[in-house]
DNA sequence: GCCGTTTTCGGCCCGACTGTTTTCAGTCG
């Protein structure tokens, strides 16, 4: 995929146009097409001009920048502007609170080309006397640029969101807040998030802001006011505070959850419809009247949209389809009858089926499949043929047991590196579901790992295919497939791709949940539960799923058992095969 | 640089906080 070097050259090009001060607009439009473009779930190498100019924020001119990246690997406007100032004076850019105007005026002043110059410029007290930097500006620096060594990287959901709620909790039994809220991209659940925000309303703001700076867990105040402050916490993590009145909740609830580029599309409604919409409320124009902001639906209301669910909020396309009555109705955690990705003892799970059977009986479900991995995978203790043949007998056991409760015959099996599958196929048709998945040789060429998945694919026994680009978030990226090519074939198998709700793999992604209904591919939402707690990763699953615009109707494990079991592709019943020869 | 139920030219979202200034520019979200 060359989406993301494309992405990153607009983003370079903007930065650069930015030192030089250029046209503010101009600068926004390479930064939206940069997001577009990193947005897309296709290759724009595979994709034609017309298409490519069909891309949000980019025109004429954008796609021949990206015709000419295809062609020649560079494109010539970045490397121009390269020639006039040094790639470093970007990475200034990086440093909290330095924007482009400092930024500039350094490198011009004192030839300052990246951080570690500058650092040292301001240890040697270079800066002394330039317009507008005072000792406590010098100090910011210094601070900004530590906490840039110390990574301020985007984080995972599964692990801020945790501490999002933490704070609201401790706010609410610390300070005299009214309404309290996590906004931002946690609340658009975003698979990564840079900082917490939290909205709140009150009668006494001050206090509230007294309250919030002297939390356990801060580290730092980066700012105070009266209506907003930023804390850095002891994880590093920035937390920003917004305190409004309850007749503005709705408005700055809007405001505050995002995107930004949603909110800059509603408010070019607004102005077009000559209302303005600010964190405060909505007004007519001219007069300032307000006529709503109590609720989050005023705002959606008055440019005349329905509601859009926070996880659609990016500006990709959720606007056009609310107007045109297209939204999507989304899936809901209650909807989820089942998990279809759950490992016991018997390979690398902590409990006996009958803890893990239990706790999925806990959490309200009405089945779940046992899917422990295969040999393959020696580390994980996974079972051979002999193994699972006996699993196979002891959940028919404990199926003769339950009432209302079934348990899936299943096994997560290892696709080997030749892209065969780990186990004979005579005790594959014993089972229920075989989720196939890669565990090794993760830095195998595009073509060979495309290929191995699309043999696994075509194994008439694969009902799912399970965590499809094996990334880890913050750790491991994706492998090098095709996923375009992989999520057609299984359309025209009926194989089902998996997100795997579990935090850090959240695998398929959220664009590749969108291409993957426009392919009418099936999914499942599992957890891949080794602990029975995991069970309530569901979630992030079906977050991703929402953010993907999936309805119930795309996920398999939305069905009752008797429905479940005859839409998943297996080869116990013969369906499988049947489904072959046909195809 | 993009884009069009007011436009193919002339618009392009809106406000809070900081530091340095003495009314505001820069930065951020």
């Amino acid at each position: 995929m060359k989406n993301q070097q494309i992405a990153r050259i607009f983003d370079e090009i903007a930065e650069f146009l930015e030192l030089r001060g250029e046209n503010v607009f101009r600068i926004r439009a390479y930064r939206r097409a940069a997001q577009n473009i990193d947005g897309l779930p296709k290759d724009v190498g595979s994709m034609s001009d017309d298409e490519i100019e069909a891309v949000p924020g980019i025109g004429k001119d954008l796609a021949g920048k990206i015709h000419e990246y295809l062609t020649t690997g560079r494109i010539s406007k970045h490397e121009e502007l390269m020639k006039t100032i040094p790639g470093g004076v970007i990475d200034l850019l990086r440093i909290p609170g330095m924007g482009p105007k400092k930024a500039m005026m350094l490198y011009e002043k004192l030839g300052v080309k990246g951080t570690e110059e500058l650092e040292k410029a301001i240890r040697e007290g270079r800066l002394a006397g330039l317009p507008g930097i005072q000792k406590k500006t010098e100090e910011n620096i210094l601070r900004g640029i530590s906490a840039l060594e110390g990574g301020k990287e985007r984080r995972s959901l599964g692990r801020v969101l945790p501490l999002a709620e933490e704070i609201v909790r401790q706010m609410q039994e610390n300070a005299p807040v009214e309404q309290i809220i996590v906004a931002g991209s946690i609340r658009r659940m975003k698979e990564t998030v840079r900082d917490i925000d939290i909205l709140t309303t009150s009668k006494r703001p001050e206090e509230v802001m007294e309250a919030f700076v002297k939390l356990p867990h801060v580290s730092r105040v980066l700012a105070q006011g009266p209506t907003k402050s930023s804390v850095l916490t002891e994880e590093g993590v920035q937390v920003d505070l917004r305190v409004v009145e309850d007749g503005s909740f709705g408005a700055a609830l809007a405001y505050f959850t995002g995107s930004k580029e949603h909110n800059i599309r509603l408010r070019e409604m607004a102005v077009r419809k000559r209302l303005k919409i600010n964190e405060y409320g909505i007004f007519e124009e001219p007069g300032e009247k307000k006529i709503g902001g109590r609720k989050e639906t005023d705002v959606y209301r008055a440019l005349g949209l329905p509601y859009i669910p926070p996880e659609l909020r990016e500006d990709a396309g959720e606007i056009d389809a609310a107007l045109g009555g297209k939204l999507p109705r989304l899936l809901e955690l209650s909807d989820i009858r089942g998990d279809l990705h759950v490992h016991t003892r018997a390979s690398d799970g902590s409990h006996d089926l009958d803890t893990v059977v239990k706790a999925a009986i806990g959490h309200g479900y009405e089945y779940i499949a046992i899917t422990d991995h295969t040999k393959g995978l020696g580390v994980a203790h996974g079972l051979d043929e002999e193994r699972l043949t006996e699993e196979i007998r002891l959940i028919d056991e404990a199926n003769t047991k339950l009432k209302g409760f079934r348990i899936l015959k299943g096994t997560e099996i290892d696709i080997r590196s030749d892209g065969r599958l780990d186990l004979a196929d005579y005790v594959l048709t014993g089972l229920d579901i075989v989720v196939a998945s890669i565990h090794s040789g993760f830095n195998q060429s595009s073509e060979q790992i495309t290929r191995r998945l699309l043999s696994a694919i075509r194994h008439p026994c694969v009902s799912v295919i399970g965590h499809p680009t094996g990334r880890l978030i913050g750790e491991r990226g994706a492998y090098a497939v095709d996923m375009d090519a992989v999520l057609r074939e299984a359309a025209k198998h009926g194989v089902a791709m998996e997100i795997n709700a579990y935090p850090l793999r959240l695998d398929l992604n959220d664009r590749h949940v969108r291409l993957a209904k426009e392919y009418a591919v099936p999914l499942v939402i599992s957890t891949d539960t080794h602990v029975r707690n995991q069970f309530d990763f569901m979630t992030y699953g079906v977050s991703v799923a929402r953010r993907g615009w999936l309805e119930k109707k795309d996920v398999l494990n939305t069905l009752p058992y008797e429905k479940l079991i005859k839409k998943l592709r297996s080869c116990r019943t013969g369906k499988a095969r049947h489904r072959e020869k046909k195809g």
